[in-house]
DNA sequence: CAGTGAGCGAGCTTCCGCTTGACTT
């Protein structure tokens, strides 16, 4: 071998080593391949932060390879990405693999096409090292801050907590948006709606809106009574064009709020999907803040939208990412080959290629030309108008293809096309009322809607987004929750003839769907991080050290100083708080239990939130129960947290056997004869009758009968192949084929005891060169 | 497999950013 190049994800080597010919082997590194060692904080502090550097257990084997390969090669190209961690990756790899600095070159390119790819081998360059510095003071302090906070958390609030500059502030966010929700104080207002008649045949009605608000009913009486007298007439018709631009090209994060609002779709599976999606060659790389795409892309991108729609649909764009702390070691999200407008593969992974697709190509296409016109009505006897607003698609550009929603749900631009009218013109009162309207609180974040928020903040990066919310709602301190909607009283005055009618009616509203609330235990951790820690907490922390990390990358500060500078008060305040902060459990007085007269608390126990009667400096050891979901230490009322108390409940005889509802280790269940029975998720414990308890324990008797039965159909011999057995069974993970010793998956629907011979022998010989999942492989 | 919570004390937990495999019955 006489080159070997090394990238950093193995979904480019194929095409790479096409690029380059046989002289070339192209490897992965699979991201990082050493670390600061899990254990302890592996930081020399004494020693100018000296990091110590660890292969990972799961990457040795892939460093060992690498080595192989290295000796074999005669020069190594350093090939990782064109970013701080990018340049690490090949420092490590250089120290790790022992690279001598003769025979190895640092290359990078952002595009993988054969011109790029050429152009950066006959350009190669030296490792920067100010920007690994910059790489390892951002990975030293990250270490820093999570290992030292998260051990005060476990003394002084719950043990296996965790603290960390991206996390914390994340959680920041949600418990700020819900103080702000809770002192929210809804404000009623009312509008007034009129409709006039007019004279053009065609079109002769004209729903309009008063310009002026009210907040008093009396108010919209007096107001409503005017008009009784009034007449009406066109003031003024004013049309102004409007164009709109299309939003550039997905990154990660409005992918993930794309297909969060357009599709339904959580953080953590749009990016398995695009995973997948990449993996098939169907799109670029998904992990990416950059919105530019190639001129590769950009020339196919022109094709289709002339063939699709034709030239005057065609507008070539370049986009420039405006993002704090960007990086932009990757091109955009698109489709590989913007030819394809969907491609054949399963429901979720089709809707979202299309939507990449759709966005993608959008964003070369040609303005959307809009007339927006604005009819206002003059009231005789009153100063305020009547308004009415109407848009005319004149041109749809690149509206014939994609939209992008907003948070509020207003999805669509469509032409709402008005009647003609002139000035002065007098137009007919057909109907004219009043409704009370509410201001309404800041919305409660959603997953994509706070990594929005953190990308604007300039914390965290593609590559976190998903797994930050994934630890913050690991931990306990946020959920992910819907809320029925209430009802409201709301009250509508009409004018009817002569008269002004008051009704009211109920209507429903401020219903969530898969919204971030704070729990307990993120409040208090919360708290207690904002009362200690506030310089980490400020939402502008990240983007201070981000400058200290840039300086230290154009070479003008020193890594060490600058984590000195951070470490020395830090970890001074470390000290104070471990030894001066008492505990903080949230613990709040909930009343007294009538029948011990002993106190009744809410806070956090050791293992969650719990009621607790009694106190601890007593000679009494207190007693506890666990909260219910949904129960909360600010909340929960006396009677609720007494009602806890009454588990486990004997809730009657069943074949003369007692049954016992109580909440263990896994959950609520039931027990009879010393048998448990887990209840379902909407059974509650509390409350669940002997008849629903009969129920469960007969159903699980039934599904085991079942079970037996099955089994003694199993293994199941479908017939002779070759000589030897061809069996179906029924696994774990769902059934399967057994043939010489290997196992292979059947289709999730397909039924092991009917399946046919033939059809088995073709799923064993189809998927003889790709291993299906947990088939034996042979072991070296 | 069906707790725990006080207090005693052992031993455990934890960060952010790069990237994909493990691979079962």
């Amino acid at each position: 071998m006489k080159n070997l190049v090394i990238v950093e994800s193995p979904g480019k080597t194929k095409t790479i080593e096409k690029f380059l010919g046989a002289d070339y082997t192209v490897k992965s590194s699979r991201g990082h391949i050493r670390d600061l060692a899990k254990k302890e904080m592996s930081i020399d502090i004494e020693n100018q932060y000296e990091p110590e550097y660890q292969v990972a257990d799961d990457k040795r084997e892939l460093v060992n390879e690498l080595q192989r390969d290295v000796k074999n090669a005669e020069v190594v190209w350093l090939a990782s990405d064109e970013d701080r961690e990018g340049e690490a990756i090949a420092w490590h790899l250089r120290e790790t693999l022992k690279l001598d600095p003769s025979k190895t070159h640092r290359i990078v390119f952002n595009e993988i096409t054969e011109n790029a790819i050429r152009y950066a081998i006959a350009h190669p360059r030296d490792i920067n090292m100010n920007l690994v510095d910059a790489q390892q003071a951002r990975r030293v302090l990250d270490r820093l801050v999570g290992y030292e906070i998260s051990p005060i958390l476990w003394s002084k609030i719950k043990p296996a907590l965790s603290a960390g500059r991206v996390q914390s502030v994340a959680v920041r966010l949600i418990v700020d948006r819900e103080e702000e929700i809770k002192n929210f104080v809804s404000q009623s207002f009312y509008k007034v709606n009129a409709t006039f008649s007019c004279n053009d045949t065609a079109n002769s009605i004209l729903d309009t809106e008063l310009s002026n608000r009210f907040e008093t009913e009396d108010e919209v009486v007096a107001f409503l009574r005017s008009l009784i007298s009034a007449s009406f007439s066109v003031k003024s018709v004013e049309s102004k064009p409007r164009r709109r631009t299309p939003a550039p090209p997905f990154t990660t994060s409005t992918l993930q709020q794309e297909a969060s609002r357009k599709l339904g779709f959580s953080v953590a599976r749009t990016m398995q999907i695009a995973q997948q999606l990449y993996e098939e060659g169907y799109i670029t790389y998904m992990r990416t803040d950059s919105v530019n795409l190639s001129e590769m892309a950009l020339a196919m991108a022109k094709d289709e939208i002339t063939k699709s729609f034709g030239e005057k649909y065609v507008k070539t764009r370049r986009y420039h990412t405006k993002i704090k702390g960007a990086q932009e070691a990757h091109e955009a999200i698109r489709p590989t080959n913007l030819g394809n407008a969907t491609i054949n593969a399963e429901s979720a992974q089709r809707r979202l290629y299309e939507l990449i697709w759709k966005r993608a190509i959008a964003s070369q296409m040609s303005d959307a030309e809009i007339e927006k016109t604005t009819i206002d009505i003059a009231i005789s006897n009153g100063s305020d108008t009547f308004v009415c607003e109407g848009e005319q698609i004149l041109f749809d550009g690149f509206l014939k293809v994609y939209y992008e929603s907003t948070d509020d749900g207003d999805d669509d631009v469509h032409s709402h096309i008005l009647p003609k009218l002139n000035v002065g013109e007098v137009l007919g009162l057909v109907d004219c009322g009043s409704s009370q309207h509410f201001t309404q609180h800041p919305p409660r974040y959603t997953e994509a809607s706070l990594i929005k928020k953190l990308e604007d903040l300039g914390i965290g990066r593609p590559s976190t987004y998903s797994p930050t919310i994934s630890t913050i709602l690991k931990r306990e301190y946020v959920i992910k929750e819907d809320r029925e909607p209430v009802s409201q009283t709301v009250v509508v005055f009409t004018l009817k003839g002569d008269e002004v009618i008051r009704t009211e009616k109920q209507e429903k509203s401020g219903s969530e769907k898969d919204k971030l609330f704070p729990t307990d235990i993120g409040s208090v951790v919360n708290g207690f991080l904002m009362e200690h820690f506030t310089d980490i907490m400020d939402y502008n922390f990240t983007a201070a050290v981000e400058k200290d990390f840039d300086d230290i990358a154009e070479g003008k500060k020193e890594w060490r100083k600058v984590i000195d500078k951070f470490y020395v008060p830090f970890h001074k305040n470390i000290r104070q708080t471990q030894q001066n902060s008492h505990r903080n459990s949230g613990s709040r007085l909930v009343g007294v239990d009538p029948k011990s007269k002993k106190n009744v608390y809410a806070k956090i126990g050791r293992y969650g939130t719990v009621v607790q009667i009694g106190d601890t400096s007593n000679e009494e050891k207190p007693l506890f129960a666990s909260m219910k979901k949904g129960q909360s230490i600010d909340t929960i009322t006396l009677e609720e947290a007494l009602a806890l108390f009454t588990l486990p409940r004997t809730v009657g005889e069943y074949e003369g056997n007692e049954i016992v509802v109580s909440i263990g280790k896994f959950g609520p269940y039931v027990r009879m004869d010393s048998k448990f029975y887990s209840l379902s998720k909407t059974d509650d414990p509390y409350e669940v009758t002997l008849e629903r308890c009969i129920e469960i324990i007969d159903s699980k008797r039934l599904a085991e009968e079942e079970k037996e039965r099955l089994r003694a159909l199993f293994p199941h011999e479908i017939g002779l192949h070759e000589g030897e057995a061809v069996v179906s069974n029924i696994g774990r993970y769902g059934p399967y084929l057994t043939y010489k010793g290997s196992n292979y998956r059947l289709p999730k629907n397909a039924d092991p005891l009917t399946v046919s011979l033939e059809e088995a022998v073709s799923i064993i010989s189809s998927s003889a060169d790709k291993p299906a999942r947990g088939r034996k492989t042979s072991k070296k």
